[in-house]
DNA sequence: ATATAAACGAGACGGTACGTCGGGTCTTTTT
DNA sequence: AAAAAGACCCGACGTACCGTCTCGTTTATAT
């Protein structure tokens, strides 16, 4: 949308203001990482944005769809995991690294807090389940799928339910304030790699 | 007066009325299951249990308390798993009841509910992690443990990091509002038992 | 029969603790001149007092009427003004003495509260106006009338007026909080009798 | 961003809702006169006028303040007394039209219920005493220097001392809820032009 | 001496209001 | 057209008091 509206700025009027835009964004994400989920709020950020509340319900739905962008911002610097590494070495550091990123960064706030604030609202709910975790599973579901064209993995891995499984232990550690205990990814990468889940032989896949 | 004139004259006061606490958790448990998340307040609890604020908020510290009590009773008709069973049919049934029991009571609500209220606050955080989540464990804990009894599991088997796996395969169903998908259990169960994970040589366990 | 049995073994039962009765006027008085009006509550008395509030209510049918007998209390000391003075010299020394003790004692504030309070309510306004006042002008209507009959004063001599235009003045002061002003008093009083106010020729008094 | 990013865009925002003023303006009136103080809320105010409560407080500190401008709302149409009247004249007749003000409107019970509200709260105190009263004391005023003026009064006419007389004299009658008296202002007055409080030789005046 | 009846403390209770915060919408003015 | 400013309604928050109501415990009196 921004780059159609500025491709026509015959006389259109206003364009938005990328100036806001940052400084909105850049207001929840301090704080989200400095009060935390329980001080975060839409006059919070606008005051300390310097914006309007209208300017920011005009651009974002509500709370979590702000609060995800910030996630999104945040995480967006490529995470490289090298090609030539195993498959559940790749997982492991993949992990570690999401792991490392949500203890160091206001990600693993928004996360927490777009996922409890998701509980709120059936539209955030479909918003999380359908579009956000499907660009989290990206990654992870990319390096799966390169290992089974690799022959790393059985042709009938269920790469779905290693997903869903993989994101649940996260989760868990997340959403208990508990993701210090980085010891718990390797055990749990082994496990998951011992006996890899195959689809059924209906060949529907188990999980979303 | 305190001190010295009196101090014989005690009593321990009147106590507490049972009427009224039914009366709360009732119509607690009556507004997550009509109206959700978004619609539950102790103000709304209040005026549908013809209680008062002060009397809600002199037994339960918060939200997050009262949305907890109401888990705990709606859940607390026993769970029977058959002991004669193996322990992954044990397990699968376990799940499979207690997904049933998270889709036909308000009992998804709840935890839901109680999740996305934890994360505001250090003290609820720790009453889910530390009490709220050992009392969900229990059960589960105790098959896998009758189990190694029994050997049929290995006696370094690690049990918590079955139970973290398993809750948080769980929860993000849970979260997700992705429960109806009931056929995703079994998959599952298999794939924990097929490999089952070790604890570490050193003798820790893997997870919390 | 049997109501006459238990009736002819009845007794009085327990009568009235005169230590919870002292403990309560105390931390009446107390609370009101270290909070003030604001800060004194019922409440606030039983804790301080270490009574119960049904012990309160039982004696005093509301805050106004435990707020007057504190003021009765505390302003029981006989207040003497000799004999010998003329009359507008020991209107005058009532009047001083009066302000100081407004000044000194919680007194001023209980007047203040009491007054305040009263106006919450017609019963407790009937008790101002009826009996509360009523003790309070009785030691100026006495040297009124003394004045009178010692021919000081004309004998149809309007001594109501007096009083209200008396308490009036001073009222003033007291709710607007003006009481330092003490060197207000002697102009008032040499106005008051420099031309003093007589009844109507029909001989109906023009004041309460 | 509001330091540097931007700072221009600025506007001066919407601006207060008339609508808004005269609904809760008229409710708080409207609760006075039929509830009394004792039925007076800001919750009242704010169900009644359907305006929200921080609306309210946005434009009036407290329940004192609002009554404050019920009072000068209600009691803006302006009281006439005739130039050509004497000086006791004017003034009864200006003490006679209070009193039916008083008797006849709102404005009785308003006077009533802000001067118990003041005694909550020094700063209420303060724009009782300040403010309003001196607003109050205007006409009053006014008529005197217009009297001493025509030399209907002697020049040293202690003035300030009249108004507080006169106030004090009303209060009492308000404060008992005795203004169906009307009878007692003639002699008063009367009694107060019989001989004028002068003041003192010294030059400073007697009262506030 | 012993029953009785009232008073007592403790404190829970329904109610009402307090003053504040946040959500999301609307209007006005400025750019 | 977009934005800042900020007013608005709504409704919830957690707390304070009010006055009433159990409770179980003294305690003075009247048998």
């Amino acid at each position: 949308m921004k780059d159609d509206l500025q491709k026509s700025r015959s006389s259109t009027g206003a364009v938005r203001s990328e100036a806001s835009h940052q400084a909105i964004i850049e207001a929840a994400r301090t704080l989200l990482s400095e009060k935390g989920y329980a001080g975060f709020s839409i006059d919070g950020v606008a005051r300390m944005a310097g914006a309007s509340k209208p300017t920011i319900y005009r651009w974002w739905a509500n709370k979590a769809q702000l609060i995800a962008e910030v996630y999104e911002v945040e995480s967006a610097r490529a995470i490289h995991i090298p090609e030539e590494m195993a498959v559940s070495q790749r997982f492991s550091l993949l992990l570690t690294t999401l792991w490392e990123l949500w203890n160091n960064t206001p990600c693993g706030v928004a996360f927490r807090s777009f996922i409890a604030e998701s509980q709120n609202n059936k539209e955030n709910m479909e918003l999380l389940r359908d579009q956000f975790m499907q660009r989290r599973f990206a990654l992870p579901r990319e390096i799966l799928e390169t290992a089974v064209r690799r022959k790393e993995l059985p042709a009938d891995t269920d790469i779905e339910m290693m997903l869903v499984m993989s994101f649940g232990f996260c989760w868990f550690h997340l959403l208990t304030d508990n993701l210090e205990k980085t010891e718990a990814i390797a055990p749990f990468v082994q496990h998951l790699f011992t006996a890899v889940p195959r689809k059924l032989r209906d060949g529907t896949e188990t999980a979303p």
